[in-house]
DNA sequence: CGTAAACGTGACGATTTTGACACAATCTCA
DNA sequence: TGAGATTGTGTCAAAATCGTCACGTTTACG
């Protein structure tokens, strides 16, 4: 279950937001104050943060470039929150890198709606080595795959390759970007490598082999084909 | 280089959108109407797509439908955009899985940090691949080794060896575990393998070896020795 | 329809990686 | 101290990996 920290002085405010996204099933926890803001941020993590411009003791954007400035912290997308009307601090939220922006008095739906948007963009990966999509299921400690339970004995590049689509399912990735993070070229415009070496994987993975699709023109894919 | 699809059927509207766009480095295409917004995302496939609600021949709510039903498109960050104080829609949109939503008329430097939001937020996030422990970082994507900054060079098996030992840094590995997590081995009371590969590791990574400790009769050991 | 570009495929040779082996060095225990 | 066990070291050859090349096939456009 996600966790949202709530940074915001009135309390009416507060409940009214707490309420609306625990009813869908989004922890909540509060914090009066910009202090205990980045207190609370700091030892509790939450997966998001709505964060009020007005807070007493420290205000909200000296908050945010806090967080900004904590390994631990620095990632925790940020939904800032201020008066009507006040399209300055908007522009000066998003430029300091806010993810999203909403201004009272807000459809408590719309805000749900912004935060489970937030929230879907932002899963964290997961830090376990092994990646499990659909059919695949990789172990990049051993440089290990599976497919449909059976092993696949893959060379380290063929590895790395599959990684590479498995990690971006669904987006295109274009034949230079593969190259240059598989294997560390920078002149990219020649080679033939990349396609040597697909031919290789899909011949290894057999008929799962569909689920990396040849985009032409761009590149592949990696599409989780049931 | 980023690529925005602008889908808006109003000229100025979207020479304006481009204008400011394009002052960001952010590359801009355009489609005049629902079915050119469909078919210029499914072959150019952008990295975000601003979609007017009020599009002639397809309505922007049809369009979004259409590209996230398409493996292809169906990852594109959309930002919909519609004429002032239509709530409903704002739900709408939100409801069926947008992005963002800007109403009309916007300021060009909110639209611009928005986009920049979106195109930041839905970046591939880096996956927690790589992992440091004092003087090392290996990424585990890459199969890539620093030491002190410096790029070692190892073979995919000492590069599987030294993370088993960096990621249970300070607990002693036993021969026969490391044999058997490193190598698949299931009987290993012969091989001498382990310490072949020990040793090139050792020689590869010179003074900083001193952080893989030997432990006779057992195994060895990470210890981060700063 | 014809053509050029992009991608697939099979084959080859160079390079790298790997594990085994024999000898050397170190450690532990009686 | 001596002996046996364990680990370090250098070398070798087989296997694996890799990238290139040329030809084949497919796609997209005029």
């Amino acid at each position: 279950m996600h966790q949202v920290l709530i940074a915001e002085d009135e309390s009416d405010i507060s409940e009214l937001v707490s309420f609306n996204l625990q009813r869908e099933s989004i922890g909540t926890m509060w914090a009066k104050d910009g202090v205990e803001a980045v207190e609370m941020a700091q030892k509790e993590l939450p997966n998001l943060i709505i964060l009020d411009l007005m807070l007493p003791r420290r205000d909200g954007f000296q908050v945010f470039k806090e967080l900004r400035l904590d390994a631990r912290t620095k990632d925790i997308p940020v939904m800032m929150l201020t008066a009507k009307a006040q399209l300055e601090d908007v522009i000066t939220g998003l430029e300091l890198g806010a993810d999203d922006y909403l201004t009272k008095p807000f459809s408590p739906k719309e805000m749900v709606l912004r935060v489970k948007a937030l929230l879907k963009r932002s899963a964290p990966t997961p830090t376990a080595s092994v990646i499990t999509r659909g059919k695949f299921q990789l172990d990049k400690n051993t440089l290990t795959c599976f497919v449909d339970g059976r092993k696949i004995d893959l060379t380290p590049t063929e590895f790395k390759l599959l990684l590479l689509l498995i990690e971006r399912e669904g987006q295109p990735q274009n034949r230079g970007d593969i190259l240059r993070e598989v294997w560390g070229y920078r002149d990219t415009t020649q080679s033939r490598t990349l396609d040597t070496h697909m031919k290789r994987l899909r011949t290894k993975i057999g008929n799962s082999s569909s689920c990396i699709v040849t985009i032409r023109g761009i590149g592949y894919q990696f599409r989780n084909i049931a």
